[in-house]
Order: C-alpha cells, then structure tokens, then sequence
RNA sequence: GCUCGGAUGGUGGAAUUGGUAGACACGUUGGACUUAAAAUCCAAUGACCAUUGCGGUCGUGCGGGUUCAAGUCCCGCUCCGAGUACCA
C-alpha cells in the first residue's frame, strides 16, 4: 500500500482541528507544560524555512510531553506591528492592516500544513486594539510607577509624591535622571502643576528625553542603524546626521542589578547569559569630578581604573558633549565645530568599531588634575561616544591601549605609573599584576588596594566617590512610525497626560499617506482626527484642539519590542476582557517551561521582556519573576542572498564581472528574481521599486546581468527567504519536520539547502513498509523476536535522551537505525510497531496517527502513554575491544564485560596479532580500561 | 573594534566523562531487476601507498603544548556567522 502522505496529512490536520487535539485549559488535576515559540512577524515574503526549525523542535517537544501525562500549552500568534509592513504601505498605498492580515492568513496556512500542535484558541496578534490595548495599559502602569532601590522594586508615584510633600527630594534611594535639583518639601508645594509634571518626568519608569537619533532630512524620518549605510540612508542614499529628539524612554537601567542576577537562575545557554551579562556591562570604579580651567564647569568621569589617576595627560570628550561648545577657545572654534559635523555623520556603530583611523581636535580648554593641580588639555574624539557613561575620560595612556593610540597620534605625553613595565610600545591593560609608581600617595600599591586607596582619597577631598556603573542604557521607546501601538498620551502645555484606563484602547488613526508630514513630524501628524477631548473622553477632530479641554495627542508610536515584551502571559488567557489574563490562568500557567527562538534576540527581545515581567511582578500582577525558565536557541537557517552592484552615487547597476576597479554599493535584490546562474531578471527588478525604474544596467557580453552571491541570516531586509510549501506538496510535512531535524544540532546554524531530503522520505517509505506487506496493512499480535525488542529499547533509550537532550539529529539518526533493523528481521509484531508508532508520533505525528489508527485505535495518539525502556532487552555480555599499540588501534577483539583488568591483560598479552605487532619487544606499560579500551605502549 | 558562536570526507553531520574518528544520510561509482526509464534492492566509497593476500602512512581550520591516549583539555592564531541598542 502506498504511503499517501498528501492525503494521510490533510487528513489528521482536519481531524485535529475538528476535535480541538491541542486545546489546553487550566486543571489543577494536571501538572503543566508551557512550550512556546517566539512568534513570527508576518512577513510578506511568507513563512521561510527557517521559521519551522524552532517550531518542529518545541512541537516535537509539546507533543512528547503530552505523552508524559502533562497538560501542555503551546500556543501561537503574530508580532504584527512593525516597519516592513509600514514599508510596504509607503510603496504601495495600502494600509498596513489589510497587507497584516493577508500574511497573516498565508502564515496561518503554512504552519497549518506543517502539521504544529498549536492550540490556536489561544492566538494573539499584537496589532489587534484587543492586545495592544494592554501594550497601552502596561505603558500605562510604567508610567505611574518609579523605582525603589531600597526595596528593589518599583512602586505607585503616588508614594514618590508623598515623600516629596513631606520631605522634598533628598534623600532618596530610587531611580531617576542624572542631573537632577534637589528641593525641600516647602519647594514642591509651591511649584505649578507643569514644574511638579517635569519633575516627576525625572522618576517615572518611562519619561520623555532628549535622544540622539539618525535624522534623515530627505525622508523626513529617523533611521535605524541598520539602515545607515556609510553614512547615507540605505533607501535613496540620502544623506544622514544626529539629532537630538524628545522621545519616550524606558527606565531599563532601575532593574540592571536585578536582571544581572537573576540571570544565575535561568536555564539558559552560557552564551546568551554571557552576553546578556556584558550587554548590562556592569563595572565598578569610581566617578571623579575634573575643574575646568577659567570656567565654572566640571567635568565628570567615570573611571575603573581610579589607581591610574596619576597617569591622566588628557581628557576626551564625546564630540556631543554639552560642554564642548562654551568651553572650546576662539583658535579652536572652526576646527571643533568641523570635527563635531563629521562627527555627526558617522553612525555610533562605525565610531566603536574602526579603531584604526584615530581622529580628535583640541579644545583649547585645560581641565586641573584634582590632585597635582596641573592643567590637563581637553580634546574631542569620536571613539568617546556621548550616550556612554558621562561622555567623556579621563586618557590614562599607559593603562588603556585607545588612549595610548591617541596620545601617539597627536603626540601627547604618556606618563608610566607603573613600576617596572615598558610603556612605550603599548599601554599596559593588566589590572592584576602591576604596582602603581610616580603616584604620589599611591606608590607602592597593587590591584585592588590601589583602587580602594585612590577612592578614598578621592572621597576625601570631596572630588569623587565609589561608583557601580552599568553599560545598559535606558530604552527609547518612540518611533516616528505608523504601524506600531500609539500612544495613550495627551498633551497639556508640552508636559504628557494619559489617557483613562477606562477609555483604552486608543486606536490607531486613519491617515492619507503612511509618510512623516512635510514639516517632519511622525506620519500620525496626517491624522485629521488625532486630539483628545479630555470632557467626553474621545478622539476628536484636530480643529478642535484648543488646549482648554481638547489636546493634541502624541504622534510617535511604540517600538516593535513594546507587544512582544508580555505576549507569554496574554496566551495564557487571550479572550480576556478584564485583565492582561486571569489569575487563575496566570497562577497555573506561571511562565514558560520551554522557549525557543533565535539567540540574535539575545540582548533586545530577551531583556525587554524579561525587564517587563519583573516589572509586572513588582506590582502583583504576575506570580513570576521571569518570563522563560528554559531556553533553546535554535541555530539560524541562513540564506543565499544575492547582490545587484551599484555604482557609487549613481542609479547605474554592474555586472558582477563588469566591476573591475569601479567603486560600486552592493544592493540586496530579491532571490527569486535570480536563476541558478547567478542571473538577474532586470525587467522584475526594474518594476521591483520604483527607484530602480530608471536604472541602467552595465552587462556581461551576453547580455545577462550577474549578481554576487553570500550566505546571511535569512530575512524579509536582505530578499534571500525560501518557503517551506513546496516541500510539503512534494514530500509530504512529516518529511519536512524530520528533515529540518535531521539537517544538524538545533543551535548550529547552517545554509539551507535540500540536497538530502530524499534521504528522510526514503526513510519514512520504509517506516510506513514496516506495517504492511505489500499492499496488505500487516501488524500481527505474535510475540516479537529478542532482537526486535532489543532494537525497539535501544531505540526507546536513544530518543528519550536525545529529546531531553534537545539533539533531534541524532534521534532521526536512531529512527532510521531502527527501522533499517527491524526491516532486516522482518519483524512485524505489534508488540514492537505500536510502541514505535507513539516513538516517533511527536517528530512525524501524520503517519503516526494514520498507522495507530490501521492497528485498531479509534482515539488520537497524540496522549497515549510513552513506551517504557526496559533494559532487559538492551544488556550486552560482550564488549568489542579495540586494542591499541601506542595509542593507534591495530585490531579488535570480542571479550565478555565481566572479565577482570587483570583477565584482559592476559588474554591480550597471549593473543597472536599482539605477538605481531610488538615482533618480539616487551611493552612499558599495558593500560586496559575495562568495557572501553586497551593500550600498550611500546 | 567589542560581545557571543562555529570550523570534522565531495556534502549535511555522528562520536556519553579524553578511550575504535567519519554513525546516519546525501552524492558518486559498480551491479541486480526492466524492452527502456523511474522506483526498488545489493555492494563500494576520507586521502595516499601497496594490492596476490596480509597491510602501511597521513588525517577533525592553522601552530604549539599536556596525556598511555586529544575532534574532545590548555596556550597562541586564521577564517566564517550572529549581535552591537530604531530589522524583528
């Protein structure tokens, strides 16, 4: 009987479907298992194949647990906000929602062939107002709390108010910008409304800032990073500068030392604890305070080396610095007011990472050491970036290798403080092994005695103090975009009011064009309906803003991180009108047991969201403190991009092998408009976008336009997706789902490619083989043979190790192993092949399903019991020795594992290709190690 | 640059604590079946030397080291990928 896989599939997919198979609900009868994926953003280049890695994996893991007995949530939904799809609507006018929702819907089809054990009563979508109604609430809730550094937890603002009416703002343990005035209890009460709203600005967990952004004049908008391209905007190359914004931020940085720490209790790679770790950068030293000579000013820095004080010939700022302009001297105005402009145009990303082109220009301004007194000149530099600590150091060039190479470049002194050690090469960076000379009080010092004594000078003298910093900064939150969460915010006099809880959510606007407005402003500045009339609780037409009861509303949006940073809990309870989710829900559920995803979340999504559930918990709406407990990283599926080259400054394209010496931008085009030989199909590319329209292309002699070709993350930006849906239409989705396993270990990442698939297909042919002779359906009830059965245990104890083990490879290794056995001793006892079936059920549930069924059972298979492993059927009483000369193995031999080291030794000795091999020499040393290995050494 | 990964046959990969390197597949080659093809089945397949058989040498990105024994541990590199704060 032919294996119908097509048929077989859609089959058990209507089935499960109809009879709700993965609906979870909460059962304090049932223990709980919450396996969730990171949902997809839906993409209009569809689902790729690398989507599905993670998916079959947390699948093969729900549905495992299922068979254990647990009650499993494994939910899916959309992270449907985001800058493609406003991307699109700008090209093509549609709005965003209707382009959302027909990917949505390919999406859906798609994980739907794939045959996942979704419940999908539990989808989420965080466009709709239904979600993101909560996004909005929980902004809410950031906005009215501030944070407590005596309790480690964040708190009602009301408390802050009270503290200030009672005892002003001194004294305080809490979070808060820098730079803040203090003011008695008598002072508050006396300020206006307005002053009394700024000032709590400065302790709300989220608040309005000024932030650098990449100001794009030409497209009237703020750039990600990633779409600065040396300097100058990706799309239409136009040119980029900084700008200073005011944007809504969150207050990250309160919970540092909290998410610092409780990384400890994660299970989750070292890698991404490590870079997590990094990523908050915590560090200790010290701050110290530098007088600027003939001005009122100080200088702060931060330093982890205060031991080196007396090493300090210079200090840099960050060209942004705020001081920079009224301390620089007439001389020096023109070149710092050039530096800062170049300065300006290079991206953050570029100014850390090129090292080797060493820039900077003389203030002309002096710092006063604090303790020598000696002026100290200060420079600018652009490797001191000015969202960085305070932006600006103090250069200690013989302890820190980049201010060594800028006292080289422009030939500043580097004193040595450190005895002993040749600093005139390079800067000495060990912290450990050093004692500090020329120091004055600190000479004869070490390490960490150093840094305790310059500290407590420093304290002394009033100049500086102990400091713990943090590398982590304070997430901006606004996006100048349409397609996010707006706001539910409302301005009076400039200062921001929310809306009621009661009135949420606050729905997106219509708008004509999905652009930024002509005078800059954020495309909701379209909305002809966007101000909020505070006496009917409604948005109202703009016209009738009038700043008494009527107020305009704010025009950003929320970031893309903003649904996804509580999606976990809203799975739990998705329909729920009241709360983010039930109590119930949220006490059962708790948080989630397994979570796969990509390890390039590591450092943005993955904080985010664990920040906001630490959040949430502090003010008792959630009974966790972190959101994923385990964590697997599935290794990407990359893909093949394909370049078009541009030349530069131009809209003229060439020929991959036409580019010689010309200075060319490599442009992604899409992969489906490129053949196997790296061949571009210009009339698609040239109706691709619209800038390309006009385009010349430079091209091979034969007329064909070549691309280059690169491995990258497979991804919507770079144009390189492959979709799984031809390879379910051809091999079926169980042959997908192993196939994606059987490419390699979850968290490698690796080039997709189908070269093998038949391999797996092959397999599941044979598989299905086993149940049937020829075209009869045939699985007796006759007793098995001890060597099936030994087969089927062996098996049994391989994939239940291999599935905790998250190493799905190896068990579609032992599957195959398996069922190439079982052929050989043509076995067919249902002894053997019904535990088998629920084996594999989880990696290739289809055919599961449709052979458990042809044994007799009405039910599903998806939660009957798991096979037991039985290790009776699996001992062995022999052991194939390999016998080694020198550690190279010569030869095998067949001993029984119950003989003695002694015994073995013995019998290795008298054996006959021993003899062979010494020729007649006594060996030093016979090593044996019992049930591994023998080793004589010659 | 910085942070985090990775590198094993022609290809994807396997190798529990340091203990037979290359499991399982793909591909290739040869054979069976067939009028033929497809499908299926069988065999060989790291490289090199030897080949009548027994065998031997080299081999896990590169260079060192530890060990009876290193893909695995240590030190120093090279190359590739991810992240680098507004892609998600």
């Amino acid at each position: 009987m032919q294996y119908n896989f097509n048929a077989i599939e859609a089959k058990w997919q209507k089935k499960w479907s109809e009879e709700q198979t993965f609906v979870a609900e909460v059962s304090q009868e049932q223990k709980k298992f919450y396996s969730l994926d990171m949902f997809p953003y839906p993409s209009g280049a569809g689902l790729h194949v690398g989507h599905p890695l993670g998916y079959i994996a947390s699948d093969i893991v729900a549905r495992y647990k299922r068979h254990l007995g647990y009650n499993v949530l494994h939910p899916q939904g959309y992270d449907s906000f985001g800058l493609p799809a406003e991307q699109y609507a700008i090209q093509t006018g549609q709005h965003p929602a209707k382009t959302t929702q027909t990917n949505i819907k390919r999406y859906r089809k798609q994980l739907d062939q794939i045959g996942f054990s979704f419940d999908w009563s539990k989808e989420v979508r965080t466009s709709n107002p239904d979600y993101y109604r909560w996004t909005q609430w929980i902004f809410m809730q950031l906005f009215n709390s501030y944070y407590c550094y005596n309790t480690h937890k964040a708190k009602p603002i009301e408390e802050l108010i009270n503290h200030f009416e009672e005892k002003g703002n001194s004294g305080l343990n809490v979070a808060s910008d820098e730079n803040l005035t203090i003011f008695s209890a008598t002072e508050w009460k006396q300020y206006s409304p307005e002053q009394k709203e700024a000032i709590l600005l400065q302790y709300r967990l989220t608040y309005l800032a000024e932030t650098e952004v990449n100001w794009c004049p030409a497209l009237g908008t703020v750039l990600a990073n990633d779409e600065v391209v040396n300097g100058r905007s990706e799309r239409g190359g136009h040119p980029v500068h900084k700008k200073k914004m005011k944007q809504w931020s969150m207050r990250i940085s309160a919970y540092a030392e909290r998410l610092l720490k409780d990384l400890n209790q994660l299970d989750w790679s070292d890698s991404i604890k490590e870079a997590q770790r990094n990523w908050i950068g915590k560090s200790e030293g010290a701050s110290v305070c530098f007088k600027v000579k003939n001005h009122q000013a100080d200088i702060e820095v931060f330093t982890t080396r205060p031991d080196t004080i007396f090493g300090v010939s210079f200090m840099t700022l960050a060209p942004e610095h705020d001081l920079v302009k009224t301390i620089t001297t007439s001389k020096q105005k023109q070149a710092v007011e050039d530096y800062i402009e170049a300065a300006s145009l290079k991206s953050e990303r570029d100014r850390m990472a090129d090292v080797k082109t060493i820039s900077g220009v003389f203030t002309g301004a002096y710092a006063v050491h604090p303790f020598t007194q000696e002026p100290i000149p200060i420079w600018i530099g652009d490797y001191v970036l000015a969202g960085y600590g305070t932006g600006a150091v103090m250069a200690v060039p013989c302890g820190d290798q980049r201010d060594f190479d800028f006292a080289q470049h422009f030939n500043l002194p580097i004193p040595n403080v450190f005895e002993g050690v040749d600093v005139s090469k390079e800067a000495y960076t060990d912290k450990e092994n050093t004692v500090i000379t020329n120091s004055d009080f600190l000479n004869g010092l070490a390490g960490k005695k150093a840094i305790k004594e310059a500290i407590k000078a420093l304290e002394e003298k009033n100049i500086g103090q102990r400091q713990t910093n943090f590398r982590l900064r304070d997430a901006v939150f606004s996006r100048q975009r349409y397609w996010g969460e707006p706001f539910p915010v409302y301005y009076v006099n400039g200062l921001p009011r929310l809306i009621d809880e009661k009135h949420l959510p606050l729905v997106l606007p219509e708008i004509d064009e999905y652009l930024p407005t002509e005078d800059g402003a954020p495309p909701l500045g379209r909305a002809k309906n966007w101000a909020w009339n505070t006496q009917t609780n409604q948005v109202v037409e703009n016209s009738k803003t009038d700043h008494i009861s009527v107020f305009p509303l704010e025009l950003n949006t929320m970031p893309g991180w903003a649904g996804s940073s509580w999606y976990l809990f809203r799975y739990m309870d998705s329909q729920n009108n009241e709360a983010i989710a039930s109590k119930e829900a949220l006490d059962y559920w708790q948080n989630v047991d397994l979570y796969i995803g990509g390890s390039e979340h590591a450092t943005g999504h993955l904080l985010y969201a664990r920040f906001w559930t630490k959040f949430l918990n502090d003010l008792g709406l959630i009974p966790v403190e972190e959101p994923f407990k385990k964590m697997i990283n599935q290794g990407m599926i990359l893909g093949e991009s394909a370049f078009a080259y541009r030349k530069k400054g131009t809209n003229e394209f060439i020929s991959k092998n036409k580019i010689g010496n010309i200075e060319v931008d490599p442009i992604h085009v899409d992969v489906s408009m490129v053949n196997l030989s790296n061949e571009l199909d210009i009339e698609a590319f040239k109706k691709w976008r619209a800038e390309f329209e006009s385009a010349k292309f430079v091209t091979e002699e034969n007329g064909s336009f070549v691309v280059g070709r690169e491995v990258e993350k497979m991804s919507k930006s770079k144009y390189n997706v492959v979709n799984p849906d031809d390879i379910c239409e051809a091999y079926g989705a169980d042959t997908l789902r192993m196939y994606e396993m059987f490419l390699g270990p979850i968290e490698q990442a690796k080039p997709w490619n189908t070269a093998g698939i038949t391999g797996v297909h092959n397999f599941l042919r044979k598989f299905w083989k086993l149940y049937h002779n020829g075209e009869q359906f045939e699985v007796t009830d006759l007793p098995a043979s001890k060597e099936a059965l030994k087969t089927l245990h062996k098996t049994i104890k391989k994939v239940t190790e291999d599935i905790e083990n998250f190493s799905f490879n190896t068990s579609v290794s032992t599957f195959m192993i398996a069922v190439n056995e079982l052929a050989k001793q043509k076995c067919n006892a249902k002894e053997v092949l019904a535990p088998l079936a629920v084996l594999i059920s989880p990696f290739a549930p289809h055919i599961a399903e449709e052979l458990w069924e042809k044994m007799g059972h009405n039910d599903s298979i998806a939660k009957v019991p798991y096979p037991k492993f039985e290790e009776k059927h699996v001992v062995e009483d022999t052991k194939t020795y390999p016998i080694s000369f020198n550690g190279k193995m010569r030869f095998t031999l067949d001993l029984p594992l119950s003989l003695s080291k002694e015994e073995i030794e013995e019998i290795v000795m008298k054996e006959e290709k021993t003899m062979q091999q010494l020729a007649g020499k006594t060996p030093k040393k016979v090593i044996v190690v019992p049930g591994k290995i023998v080793n004589i050494v010659g």
